[in-house]
RNA sequence: CGGGAAGUAGCUUAGCUUGGUAGAGCGCUUGGUUUGGGGCCAAGAGGUCGCAGGUUCAAAUCCUGUCUUCCCGACCA
């Protein structure tokens, strides 16, 4: 496990969020220190914000390695030749990111990957014996947005997971596709996220099915039309459902609401297996094109999506398996300190715990430590004197004086 | 790209209408005091007023251009 201590860690809290920032996501990614912009759209996360990336990163990592996925990492700079030969160099138009190296030559920094994947694969495509494949990567996107907005919502840089399948016919595809809307549903589960699947359109992508997995928020872009009597849900850019429609499924009544898309899968069909010549030979003794799909994780859309729905306007309260530490112990005066790094030590051993050794006012480490929105609170101050310090369970909102030689044996039934 | 708003210290900002040596709060440094919810007192440090040009005896302030940021729209795997 871990042990930090917060003089060495870097969370710059700010008293007052930065003006520009209008939603509250934004807000709390700014003042409790886990994002810095650089630029329009552009951030760093910093060592907080890193490590709940990384928490996310993990579950993704479990659930697509448990499926037979593997993972692998593709260049972010790609050359254009790739691009020319599905066409899209030409059909992208500005949003993607284009350069040029010192020869002249076309570049553009990777929207999406199915170029470089599909020439990946396609060379080792000789037979259906090598099929199927689940091949993904968790890397930096580059999207030239006409607009960034809302912080971590919409950049032009951001993290991404991008699984792609290739199959040897629809059946697998499907079989593929079914697997993975499967996994997404665990993997947003075990966020804590709130999540609504809706059929949407395929858009610049091309393709044939595909859906959205939307975190409900005010704050989203889409907005998604929802029938109150059955499961159907679709995107209303492409359904055109209206409140007050009809369901399309049973004919029940279609309500609207925003939500924030942070996953979504695309069957792909043929497009790039056709267009970049990715074929093998089938049972048949002819040659097809793999059938292929596409699955993308918005990772840090994900970080921002969590913040709006596991947050008020004063601090954060991170869901169990994303959260960035386990326990944050607060000396309240420096003659704590001593006590609270034997503390520190000790659970470290165990869980992941901050301690915070700034020689801060107890105020300042009480508002710091609701902000960054660690769920186990333990309290040394003016209770230790009779040898016990004070518990608080932030996710049950409760707070209790456990004796020091307790601490442990207490936390090991209630620590989730 | 169209419409709107804004760039002044690390952060939040006043000053701009009516031109005259740039102010505050928070943060920071030093000393004192305080110690369970962003303390108090005192003394300090910190500024190319986004950038360039123009008008003027004099520009944060007026004019022109430009860059950047945010909001609405268009766009968006």
């Amino acid at each position: 496990m871990f042990a930090m201590k917060q003089s060495l860690f870097f969370i710059p809290t700010l008293k007052e969020a930065p003006k520009d920032a209008e939603v509250k996501s934004h807000r709390l990614l700014s003042r409790a220190g886990l994002v810095k912009p650089a630029a329009a759209g552009i951030y760093s996360y910093l060592p907080l914000g890193q490590r709940v990336m990384r928490r996310i990163e993990r579950i993704v990592r479990e659930e697509h390695d448990k499926r037979g996925c593997s993972e692998l990492l593709m260049p972010a700079l790609q050359p254009r030749d790739l691009w020319d030969e599905s066409g899209r160099w030409s059909d992208y138009g500005p949003e993607l990111m284009r350069l040029k190296d010192r020869k002249e030559r076309d570049f553009c920094l990777g929207p999406t990957h199915e170029e470089v994947i599909t020439a990946i694969v396609r060379d080792h495509l000789d037979s259906y014996k090598k099929l199927p494949l689940a091949l993904y990567q968790i890397q930096t996107k580059y999207r030239d947005e006409l607009r960034p907005r809302f912080g971590l919502m919409r950049g032009r840089e951001f993290v991404m997971k991008d699984l792609y399948t290739f199959s040897e016919n629809e059946e697998d595809l499907d079989f593929w596709y079914e697997t993975m809307k499967e996994a997404y549903t665990v993997i947003f589960e075990r966020m804590g996220l709130e999540t609504r699947i809706v059929s949407s359109d395929t858009g610049q992508i091309g393709g044939d099915v595909a859906h959205e997995f939307m975190v409900m928020s005010e704050v989203g872009e889409d907005t998604i039309a929802y029938c109150t009597e059955c499961s159907y849900a679709s995107n209303q850019d492409f359904s055109g459902l209206e409140t007050g429609d009809a369901c399309p499924e049973c004919g029940g009544r279609s309500e609207t609401a925003k939500g924030i898309e942070v996953g979504n899968i695309f069957k792909l069909g043929t497009k790039y297996s056709e267009s970049m010549n990715a074929r093998f030979t089938g049972r048949d003794g002819k040659r097809h094109p793999a059938q292929m799909g596409c699955y993308g994780i918005g990772i840090s859309r994900t970080l921002m999506a969590a913040v709006e729905q596991h947050s008020d306007e004063e601090s954060i309260l991170w869901p169990k398996e994303i959260r960035p530490f386990d326990i944050h112990i607060l000396p309240l005066a420096d003659e704590h300190v001593e006590k609270a790094e034997a503390l520190t030590k000790e659970l470290g051993s165990s869980y992941e715990v901050l301690m915070d050794d700034r020689s801060e006012r107890p105020g300042v480490k009480f508002k710091d430590a609701d902000l960054i929105g660690i769920p186990y609170r333990v309290v040394l101050g003016r209770s230790l004197e009779e040898g016990k310090v004070e518990f608080v369970d932030r996710y049950r909102g409760e707070k209790e004086l456990i004796p020091i030689q307790g601490l442990r044996e207490h936390l090991e039934n209630v620590i989730d």
